[in-house]
RNA sequence: CGGAGUGUAGCGCAGCUUGGUAGCGUAUCUGGUUUGGGACCAGGUGGUCGAAGGUUCAAAUCCUUUCACUCCGACCA
């Protein structure tokens, strides 16, 4: 195509608001356009990029045998009041009623729906397994859209869900979609990780998360320095510890005027905050409890969520009223349940609060404490990796992919019954895999990117090749060999953009570059004279000459 | 929803304290000179100053209300 034929505006300056990199790129570059608050237009090259995505995720759902299938946005409320999400789900369901008064909703995904017509549709087992997936565009009425199309409200999702008999069907399935996913993340030429996730209260240990990794993800994943372990790092589920160590000290209380946090503690006593011990009170359903974890570790809400259900810090005020000193907590003599973190319980001789003002214990130990044990904390760098091979390393990622095996949670309550081998009905057990397409895009520009623009993968720019002709509305011959050389290259089926604006150079190549397109050739009177062309990769600063005759087979080699 | 901030031309901003007929850069249009790294000269287009109400002879500027957007927290592909 033509530049002059296509909407590309580009910016030299990003729009105050756009804050990431992939965003401010995004809107420079001519993209995107925002309409409002986590709603973005695509322009003309953000679209062919996104048809690009959808056509390798396409590819791969298909080889797996998935089917695509295509579902409404409008949802009617029965079929989640069905499956109990009306009122599970809160304000980021977008309600709405029809000129009858009807409740609908804009659907944030699609379980409900594929789950109603596979109650229809699949009525014996021997249709199983059976999986299918749409590229759709999803609503979600975030609390606060940001980051540009990261996290917007209307996005465009890939939902596959999956129907089996039993368990053993649904990991296949599972497994399947494990590996199609990483055949996409790879042909999208992106750095991913894909890592455990919650499974939540569904249960089973079968979530994953995909991540691409990037500075500035809003997750943070470990993953071990020596295994395959990956997970984020509010998933990384420590087992008890065995003790290392043996209480040797004799117990002593110290004055530590006004020294209420660990940081403060350990330096006044010269000691690391992982010899300190830190007691926290929580306010939970059924009372007040004290939870002690390692000085240089953080709790981890889910996972004393999932402990003690709903919960909250205690206030100064109700640690008063316990009688308790804040900022000198210690454990001997509560009058409180005490949790443990397996990481605190096995400490020895160490700093902890006395439950008298301005006093710790040093030396302390876990003799005549009474407690439970429990994992409370996250992971930190350096942490012993779960599967006990080498140490957790903490990076920040992007979460593009999430698969889940689902059970039968929305075919129980939602009746997608089969008529199993017996002949009596069978409940079908689910699974469901999506990837965030438009997501997919940021991520790919987060880790591809310079201070001239994007970078794009190969497999993902709107153009294999941009020709730049200098002068091309005033040198014949320069119009003349780039008119050749976009025919050849159009004819040979490589996707090529021809500069054909009467700009000068400085413009096109920061026009080109910005856009991020791989391939770059550029004509000149120099080159009709001496019969080369110039070439120059996006990812990399060294040009080459051609000769023009080679100049189609080169660029075919360049792009494979 | 809690906290912080911003709304003036497509984009980036000044003007507001101390009211007096709307300004700069960039983009865009016309003409000319340039032509391998966002050029230069001249002329032009484009704004109900987020909206509504109020004070005033006079409001972008002062007051009240309201809306939108952005940032920090809980949520998620």
């Amino acid at each position: 195509m033509k530049t002059t034929q296509l909407l590309i505006p580009t910016q030299k300056e990003a729009p105050n608001d756009a804050q990431i990199i992939s965003h401010q790129l995004m809107i420079r570059a001519g993209l995107i356009s925002k309409l409002a608050s986590g709603l973005y237009s695509y322009l003309p090259m953000g679209v062919r990029i996104l048809k690009k995505v959808e056509a390798i995720i396409r590819e791969e759902m298909d080889r797996v045998g998935s089917q695509e299938v295509l579902m409404p946005v409008t949802q009617p409320a029965e079929l989640w009041q069905e499956s109990g999400r009306w009122d599970e789900y809160g304000p980021e369901l977008l309600r709405f009623n029809d000129r009858h008064g009807r409740e609908f909703c804009m659907g944030p995904t699609h379980e409900e729906v594929i789950t109603n017509l596979a109650a229809q549709y699949i009525r014996s087992y021997k249709q199983l397994p059976m999986s299918f997936y749409q590229v759709q565009t999803k609503f979600r009425d975030e609390i606060r859209p940001r980051f540009g199309v990261m996290r917007s409200r209307e996005f465009i999702m890939k939902d596959a869900y999956s129907f089996h008999l039993d368990q053993d069907s649904l990991q296949q399935t599972y497994d399947l979609m494990h590996q199609a996913y990483c055949n996409i993340f790879d042909r999208l030429g992106l750095d991913y990780r894909p890592v455990l996730a919650d499974s939540g209260s569904i249960g089973g240990d079968a979530s994953h998360e995909f991540h691409v990794l990037a500075d500035s993800g809003e997750d943070a994943i470990c993953f071990s320095d020596e295994s395959d372990y990956a997970a984020n790092v509010e998933k990384v589920a420590f087992s008890k510890q065995k003790a290392t160590c043996t209480a040797q000290a004799v117990e002593e209380s110290v004055l530590t005027k006004k020294k209420t946090s660990i940081e403060q503690v350990a330096d006044f006593l010269n000691v690391n905050q992982s010899e300190c011990l830190k007691t926290l009170i929580i306010k939970t359903d059924k009372g007040f409890k004290a939870l002690a974890l390692r000085g240089d570790h953080e709790l981890n809400e889910i996972k004393a969520h999932n402990l003690f259900g709903e919960f909250e810090l205690a206030t100064d005020d109700e640690i008063k009223s316990l009688g308790l000193k804040k900022g000198f907590i210690g454990i001997k003599e509560l009058d409180i349940e005490l949790v443990v973190d397996y990481s605190a319980s096995v400490m020895c001789d160490f700093v902890c609060g006395a439950n008298e003002w301005d006093q710790h214990l040093i030396g302390a130990n876990w003799q005549g404490v009474e407690f439970d044990e429990a994992d409370l904390r996250n992971a930190v760098e350096g942490d012993t990796s779960p599967d006990g091979m080498g140490k957790l390393v903490i990076k920040r990622g992007i979460e593009v992919g999430h698969i889940f095996q689902l059970g039968d949670k929305y075919s129980k309550s939602m009746k997608a019954n089969v008529i199993g081998e017996s002949g009596k009905a069978v409940v079908t057990t689910m699974g469901c895999y999506g990837i965030g397409v438009t997501r997919v895009i940021a991520a790919a520009i987060e880790q591809n990117y310079d201070d001239r623009g994007i970078i794009f993968p190969q497999s993902i720019a709107p153009f294999q090749l941009v020709i730049v002709p200098i002068n091309y509305n005033k040198s014949t011959r320069v119009k003349a060999l780039a008119d050749d050389l976009y025919q050849q290259c159009s004819k040979a089926g490589i996707e090529v953009l021809l500069d054909d604006r009467k700009e000068r150079a400085g413009i096109m190549f920061a026009d080109s570059e910005l856009l991020g397109i791989p391939h770059r050739m550029v004509l000149s009177d120099t080159h009709a004279d001496n019969g080369n062309v110039e070439y120059k990769a996006r990812n990399n600063p060294d040009k080459i000459e051609v000769r023009f005759e080679e100049a189609l087979s080169f660029i075919q080699g360049r792009i494979g």
